[in-house]
DNA sequence: CATTTTAATTTACTAATCAAATTAAATCAC
DNA sequence: GTGATTTAATTTGATTAGTAAATTAAAATG
């Protein structure tokens, strides 16, 4: 009964520590290093001197319009040095793989995009595909592989970030499929997988709106309802290393039918083929169109009007609203990101349905969380991507032992 | 925009990491402290040695037949030691105040109960009442304030365990109360207060089916509907130090009136007023009656197969599983407790409605959650009010440098 | 140009930790 | 029994991570 061996979690070395103090204050003198992370100026001085001289970090010159007209000897600003690795960040999603080429301090480099018409493959055609995208997106950066030290990859499905086993993809034909395992294989490159919206998360914590929050949750809206959670600066992946399903909370009892098989699920009350589907029984909307265009022709009936169109959006936006609030009664972030494109902005992410949300959580007295929508393009997908990527390649790197000299 | 200040957070001592390991597996030969932290022995014995000679563990002499009939030097088991400090554990609660006198090592010492008529005070009666308990209880239990080093404190309502102020409780006629600091300031002993249903989690973590597990939670129905959060070994308090209102999620829109006011609470389907409000409808119970008879009655029709009484039992189980899969969906824990008493046994913790819970979760592949039921007494609350000042006390003992001679 | 101020570095030390050797206490094998 | 073997714990002698205090560096001030 006694022998099970709980594994006490590994202290971050000085190194570590110091290094993620730069990468979230960057650019930043050693003296502020030395106050966020508790060293002394003497220990920061000797470990960044070890950084800079792997290659890691590297000084800033002082741009004079930025010195703070203050006297004493001028600060030294220290930043992430970007030319140390080069990393990329794929998302795949229904009809498309976007790629982004990022710098160790996470600077874009180059851009690409490789639509598809299919959007379901076997495990050995996606490893082709994105292995395929890949190239293109190296050939078109006047990149090459060997310039690249790690891929991160997202896509949609419930994954073991951990294992980079996926259990199931709506992109995938197979369930169980390791293909962390197999991209590794294919490329020659450390590869790093996780669900998509767990990549927003990171690409808000890091890039985003979250630079400066502890606890905060982020809720994508795609085809599906994904969410990341970021609790004391970490990610949360659950028990088995997948993330949370916001889109199959129940938020009402026997309620409307799920793409998932069940009843209630917030998926079938906001998504894209929910609504259409309530559309078509008392909506003309031509039915050969696509569901993109579909959902716009929609909108547009809700902005000019239509009463059928508005009831139909409105209860989507109760609805999300009633999810969103369970999780923060549940959670109590400090805050919320809405993270997708325009569209959803149109009718899920807006005045109404934020304050319906705050209606619906429990009085702390505490402030509410603060609610920030943000509308990035398909690229930042792929920018989460590439930052977990540089996590894991860091991670690596720092965990050799740093033999820097006192 | 860049000088905010980002806490990193503080790394543990390794007399702190051998401290808790110690506690955790307690009793453990220095060997395993070794291999669960990742010490070296020389490390171990260093440091175990220094918490000897303060008196904060001890050697646990040999019992003969636990020898392993292994050969080779035989180990010698590790222990808190009891003895080194005593604590009361307190539970505020409707109409009784708890305690329990237990040892450094959580052993319980003595137990005591206190009822009394009054069910909300003023924050002056309060510290009164506790500290009028308290000295009955250690009457009762032959000791002095002198030889308590803190007592922990649990009383329903919204809470933040930092600072001890209460936003608000049930058993409070004030809001905003700072009342661990009135209570420090009448006791003169350190003072540790957190909402019950936390101190139920570190019950449970401590001395319960949580010790085991990394990602749990803890449901708690009491006269509300309580959750405890531990994550990663750590109870989550959310953003204000404040707990998780699984009681206020909404699993209806537009639902049942709660006492909160709001509509569509989970506790406002399966808290004891909510069953007994639509038991007045249609069934004939004594209206004179207390609420607890009230409930045994309804829970007897329920027995001889009464219809309705059946009816309004059976969508409380079907909401609470709702409930329950919501979070579930979102955090994905390893093991969830339902813990209580035996009344909610019968109506809300049973196969039926755990069974619908996990129907209503996603499937992530991985194994679903383990689902624990533990009926405690009402001394549990108090236990865990226990555990959470040893756990204060240890902190302020083991944050001051332990000067160990290697 | 000396003074003041703040940042960064150097120096000399301390405390935490480990590897390797040693000691301790048992069983086993004959 | 007695030595060989095995495992746990300790001791010893280094090494490393970190500090405090003194020093140097580089600016503004007056």
């Amino acid at each position: 009964m006694n022998s099970n061996p709980p594994i006490v979690d590994v202290r971050e070395t000085g190194t570590s520590l110091v290094f993620s103090a730069i990468r979230q204050m960057s650019p930043v003198p050693r003296i502020d290093i030395a106050s966020a992370t508790g060293f002394s100026p003497a220990t920061v001085t000797s470990i960044t001197a070890d950084l800079i001289n792997r290659g890691l970090i590297e000084e800033v010159a002082a741009s004079p319009q930025l010195v703070n007209a203050k006297r004493g000897r001028p600060r030294v600003n220290l930043k992430i040095r970007g030319a140390a690795h080069l990393v990329a960040g794929m998302k795949l999603s229904d009809k498309l793989a976007t790629v982004t080429i990022a710098d160790f301090d996470g600077k874009r480099i180059a851009d690409f995009s490789n639509p598809s018409d299919v959007t379901i493959r076997s495990a050995a055609q996606v490893t082709e595909f994105l292995s395929e995208t890949l190239s293109l997106a190296l050939e078109n950066a006047k990149l090459k592989q060997q310039n690249l030290s790690g891929v991160g990859i997202g896509l949609p499905g419930v994954i073991d970030a951990n294992t980079g086993h996926i259990f199931w993809s709506p992109t995938l034909l197979e369930r169980d499929v390791p293909l962390k395992k197999m991209l590794h294989g294919k490329l020659g490159l450390p590869v790093f997988l996780d669900n998509d919206a767990n990549l927003v998360a990171i690409a808000e914590q890091r890039f985003g709106l979250g630079k400066n929050a502890r606890n905060f949750i982020v809720v994508s809206v795609e085809q599906g309802v994904g969410m990341g959670i970021v609790i004391d600066g970490k990610l949360y992946r659950g028990n088995h290393g997948c993330g949370a399903e916001l889109g199959h909370t129940k938020v009402q009892l026997d309620g409307a039918l799920c793409r998932c098989g069940q009843r209630g699920c917030l998926e079938a009350y906001i998504g894209d083929y929910a609504l259409l589907r309530e559309a078509s029984t008392s909506l003309e909307l031509p039915a050969s169109a696509t569901s993109e265009e579909q959902m716009e022709q929609l909108l547009a009936k809700v902005k000019s009007g239509d009463v059928v169109a508005k009831t139909i959006v409105r209860r989507a936006g109760r609805m999300f609203a009633v999810g969103l609030a369970n999780v923060v009664n549940i959670f109590a972030p400090e805050l919320i990101i809405l993270s997708g494109e325009r569209m959803q902005h149109n009718y899920l992410f807006n005045e109404e349905m934020i304050n319906e949300m705050k209606k619906s959580i429990v009085q702390t007295g505490g402030p509410p969380p603060e609610v920030a929508v943000h509308e990035w393009g398909d690229q930042m997908w792929a920018m989460g991507a590439a930052a977990f990527a540089i996590d894991g390649i860091t991670d690596g790197i720092l965990r050799d032992t740093a033999s820097y000299v006192a």
